[in-house]
RNA sequence: GCCCCAGUAGCUCAGGGGAUAGAGCACUGGCCUCCGGAGCCGGGAGCGCAGGUUCGAUUCCUGCCUGGGGCACCA
């Protein structure tokens, strides 16, 4: 149990003693540092209820309190706040449990819960670019934050690859090469083993022939009916179509490896392609929900408390072609079926109102229980400085490879400049550069808050700095720095006694909030708790690092409880970095 | 028109119903006989507007203003 809900526990029985409920108890980090380390303000709540006023009741409560070996300080402040300061002997306690779990102190999740983490999500077809960066990230944190927390948790890129867009590629293709046998609906013999196009080739044409399609209708159609005969069977746009995915996945597996994003499953739209046609039948058949509505076959999906009429979901175009809203529906069912209870969508705040009408429906056929939670965890668009989604100054998207290549080419400069790494071989200084570049890259990013927009500064992106991934990992290396300088010189880390420093003390309190970090940003599903957090941890290091000079204090005890302090410090940053998707190197 | 998200320091952003709203950048003053200066210590300024709920609101609710996004055969 963290200390925050032993405290909260001890202060909530306190409060049941003195007639008042339990949850009055808990207790919280000091707002006011300099008055007290932790406080429970439950006496201002529960004052009124229990007719009485809030510093009488604090008063009751802190005589009923036990244990109060463990306190060195109980006062009432204010208008009744708890003021609540440990015992040093009680710090180094919980600092020396939580340095001999293996797991940092974290408990285990109840329920322990099978969530999906359903992010990334490219169309095929497409190289990525910088807006795939926050789609990616969050959502490889998110499912890493899932499973640090002890959760049973699956990432899904859930591609877009049965859509319009093939459809689209399909027509754009046959536009340039109307030769190839992919397009000739008599052709029976065997297709080419070798992929017509590469994904350079698919990216070109893919904004010209949507554009195509917008302003020119008998395209729209031509895409429509491609679309409905590759969902239909027709052998030559199968055959296209797998060229497509193939070309597709080999690069995006390069991209998202290069950026140390990895799923668990690769699966697409196509995947649940079997289950299109029987879906829809069951719910128009089955359950009635599902009709036909100017040829479309829709589910009603708004309610009567709705403020706005919500526009019922799709399940086929009419004439008769599976989308978006169609695969996602079965997706749902087949994820269902594989005993997912919680499904997480990382995706554009934009599809909100798509995600509203999948989860209602899926609701309302039955597909997904309410003991299913299912989440729009959305994320914001990333923007130019003037407000609109985020262009190269040429005008173009900036590819996420090339804005890779920036961040590293910063860093390496920056690892240049500095002269401990003058003798590094240049290997192991581009393995640096590649790393602290994506922990600057990733740490800008993440430490935005989840839902709002942020603004595009590649400033920010490769300073090394102030709050940014480098200062953390920076952190991490001078802690193995000393770790290993002490294990050359013979001296092993011992257990964690009683802080007598101001700094010292300063670093455990903050360990031992971990925890509550990780139960906080599990709950609103936001990295940015993290990042905030390891910058105070890195921060709370820096200043016991300037005021405890480890290698040269002369009492054995106080240096072996240090070695296995920074130990722990080192084991909380690496377990934050990594659940941000952050490496760490040896030294930098 | 309706719905969703957001408005906090010069800039970019945090902020969990509690006391005196925090960081980074930028500007600026200090700290290297000492474990790595990508560091540490110091210096100013701010919650869009109006109501409401509450002992207490930047936080919750309502309305307005501003910005971004969305509103069935795209994804």
């Amino acid at each position: 149990m963290s200390l925050l809900k032993d405290l909260s526990q001890r202060f909530g029985e306190a409060f049941v003693a003195a007639g008042v409920d339990r949850s009055a108890g808990l207790v919280v980090p000091s707002q006011r540092p300099e008055l007290a380390q932790y406080q429970c303000n439950g006496a201002l709540g529960a004052a009124k209820r229990a007719g009485r006023s809030p510093r009488d009741l604090a008063q009751t409560v802190l005589d009923a309190l036990t244990d109060r070996e463990i306190y060195a300080s109980l006062d009432i402040a204010g208008p009744g706040f708890i003021n609540i300061v440990v015992t040093d002997d009680y710090l180094a306690a919980r600092a020396r449990a939580m340095e001999e779990g293996d797991r940092c102190g974290l408990d285990v999740p109840d329920p322990k819960r099978k969530v999906l983490v359903d992010y990334g999500g490219p169309n095929m077809s497409k190289s990525m670019h910088v807006g795939h960066l926050r789609a990616s990230i969050i959502g490889e944190s998110l499912k890493r934050l899932f499973r640090v927390a002890g959760h049973d948790v699956a990432g899904d890129i859930h591609m877009g690859d049965w859509g319009m867009p093939v459809g689209q590629l399909i027509i754009e293709l046959e536009r340039h090469q109307p030769d190839l046998p992919y397009f000739d609906a008599d052709y029976a013999g065997p297709y080419p083993e070798d992929s017509p196009v590469t994904l350079d080739d698919l990216s070109e044409m893919y904004p010209v022939v949507v554009e195509r399609c917008q302003n020119e209708p008998e395209e729209a159609e031509r895409a429509r009916q491609a679309t409905f005969d590759l969902q239909n069977g027709r052998r030559g746009y199968l055959a296209l179509w797998r060229h497509y995915h193939d070309v597709s996945v080999a690069e995006q597996k390069a991209d998202f490896e290069d950026l140390g994003v990895e799923f668990d499953l690769w699966r697409g739209e196509s995947t649940v392609h079997d289950r299109l046609a029987p879906l829809v039948d069951r719910l128009m058949n089955d359950d009635g929900l599902a009709f036909e509505s100017d040829g479309a076959v829709v589910v009603q999906v708004g309610r009567e408390d709705d403020k706005t009429e919500m526009p019922p979901l799709l399940l086929t175009r009419s004439d008769g072609s599976y989308l978006y809203s169609t695969t996602d529906l079965a997706t749902l069912d087949q994820r269902i079926e594989e005993g997912y209870d919680l499904v997480l969508y990382v995706v554009d705040a934009r599809q909100g109102l798509h995600f509203e009408q999948v989860f209602r429906a899926a609701r309302l056929a039955g597909i997904a229980p309410d003991s299913v939670g299912l989440e729009h965890t959305m994320f914001g668009t990333v923007n130019s400085p003037d407000g609109t989604p985020f262009k190269t100054r040429e005008g173009g998207v900036l590819r996420l490879a090339d804005l890779m290549k920036i961040v590293t080419d910063a860093a390496r400069a920056r690892l240049d400049e500095a002269e401990i790494a003058q003798d590094y071989p240049d290997d192991e200084r581009d393995r640096i550069a590649r790393q602290v570049g994506l922990g600057a890259l990733k740490f800008g990013d993440l430490s935005n808050h989840r839902t709002s927009n942020y603004i595009f500064d590649l400033d920010r992106f490769t300073s090394f700095e102030g709050k940014t991934g480098p200062y953390l990992q920076y952190g991490a290396v001078r802690i193995k720095s000393i770790l290993r300088r002490a294990r050359e010189a013979g001296l092993t880390p011992g257990p964690i006694v009683a802080p007598t420093v101001d700094q010292e003390r300063g670093l455990i309190l903050r360990l031992l909030l971990l925890p509550e970090t990780i139960e906080r940003a599990v709950d609103v599903r936001a990295p940015n708790v993290l990042t905030e957090y390891a910058y105070e941890v890195a921060t709370d290091f820096n200043r016991f690092y300037e005021a405890c000079h480890i290698l040269r204090e002369e009492d054995s005890i106080r240096q072996a409880s240090w070695l296995s302090l920074v130990d722990l410090t080192l084991r909380v940053l690496t377990l934050l970095l990594d659940t941000l998707g952050i490496e760490v190197p040896e030294r930098m």
